[in-house]
DNA sequence: AGCCTAATAT
DNA sequence: GATATTAGGC
C-alpha cells in the first residue's frame, strides 16, 4: 500500500499549506478544556495530545454517543503508545482471570479493566502477545522451573500466570478445574515502575472487581445488558483520571496509564 | 461488528 | 524491542 513514497513525498511536501492555514481546522479538533488540560499550543506543532478520559461524570458513566457534536478529537488525533507497566498487566491479568478465558476477549477485558483511555485496540495487541507467551509457556512447562528467556518476557512474568491458564483448550471436558485461588490481594501501591527518569504515576480510573470469582465460571446473565454497563465496584470517582505522556529516550512519546490505585 | 492470527510498520 | 496497525479469514 505504502511502498516508495519517498520519492514524490518531498515534492508534495513543498506544496504543503503553512501551519497557519492548517490551524483553524485543527482548533477545531480540540476542545479548549483539552488544550488547556494539556498545554497544547496552536502554532505549529503537529503532535498533539490524547484525550484520555471521557468526562468528570460524578458518580454516573459516559454517555457513549458522540451526539454532542462540539467535542469528539479523540478518534482523530493519535495517541501516544501505551506503557504496559506491570500494574497495568497486572490489572490485566485479573481482568481475564475473572471473565474466565472463554470471555475474555479485547472488548471485555477492556470494560473490566476499566482504565480510561485504554483502547480496545491496547488490550488486542497485548492480549496476542500473552497468548503466544502462555503458549510457549505450555510447552515448556515440565521440567525446569523457567520457561523462555525472562529477558524477553519480563513483564509478562512480573505478574504470575493463573494456573488455568495453562492447560485449557479443548471444549471437551472444562468443569473440573481445580479450584484456583487467584487471590487478588497483595500488591503494593508502588508506582511508577515503567519509566526510568521522571513521573510516570497515572491514576487509572475507579474499578475493582467485584466478585472474587475463578476464570472456569461463565456468567450467564452477565452477558448482554448495556455495553458499558459493566459492573465497576470500588473506589468510586477520582475527580480527574490522569494519563501522564512524556517522551521516551527515543523521541516517541508514550502513555503510562495507572490500574487502580486500590488493588 | 468483533475476534483471531500473522505479518509488518513505527 | 515493545507496541501499533493492517490484512485476511471467520
Amino acid at each position: 500500500m505504502r511502498e516508495d513514497e519517498s520519492n514524490w513525498f518531498s515534492k508534495w511536501e513543498d506544496e504543503l499549506p503553512s501551519p497557519e492555514d492548517l490551524m483553524p481546522l485543527s482548533q477545531t479538533l480540540i476542545t479548549p478544556d483539552l488544550a488547556i488540560a494539556f498545554d497544547i499550543r496552536t502554532p505549529n506543532n503537529h503532535q498533539q495530545q490524547p484525550p484520555p478520559s471521557s468526562q468528570p461524570n460524578s458518580g454516573e458513566f459516559d454517555s457513549p454517543e458522540m451526539g454532542a457534536g462540539a467535542d469528539e478529537p479523540a478518534r482523530t488525533l493519535k495517541r501516544p503508545r501505551l506503557v504496559w507497566t506491570p500494574q497495568l498487566h497486572k490489572r490485566f491479568v485479573d481482568a481475564v482471570a475473572h471473565l474466565g478465558i472463554k470471555n475474555a476477549v479485547p472488548k471485555t477485558i477492556m470494560q473490566l479493566m476499566s482504565v480510561d483511555g485504554l483502547t480496545r485496540e491496547n488490550v488486542a495487541s497485548h492480549l496476542q502477545k500473552y497468548r503466544l507467551y502462555l503458549k510457549r509457556m505450555q510447552g515448556l512447562s515440565s521440567g525446569s522451573g523457567s520457561a523462555g528467556d525472562p529477558a524477553t518476557d519480563r513483564l509478562f512474568a512480573s505478574s504470575p500466570v493463573p494456573a488455568h491458564f495453562l492447560h485449557q483448550g479443548r471444549p471437551n471436558s472444562d468443569q473440573f478445574l481445580p479450584y484456583v485461588p487467584v487471590a487478588a490481594l497483595q500488591q503494593q501501591q508502588q508506582q511508577m515502575a515503567a519509566v526510568a527518569g521522571h513521573h510516570g504515576q497515572l491514576q487509572p480510573r475507579y474499578g475493582h472487581f467485584g466478585s472474587p470469582r475463578n476464570g472456569q465460571f461463565e456468567h450467564p446473565l452477565l452477558n448482554r445488558q448495556n455495553q458499558q454497563m459493566i459492573h465497576r465496584v470500588g473506589a468510586p470517582v477520582h475527580p480527574s483520571s490522569y494519563a501522564d505522556e512524556f517522551e521516551s529516550a527515543n523521541g516517541r512519546r508514550v502513555l503510562t496509564l495507572f490500574p487502580t490505585g486500590d488493588d
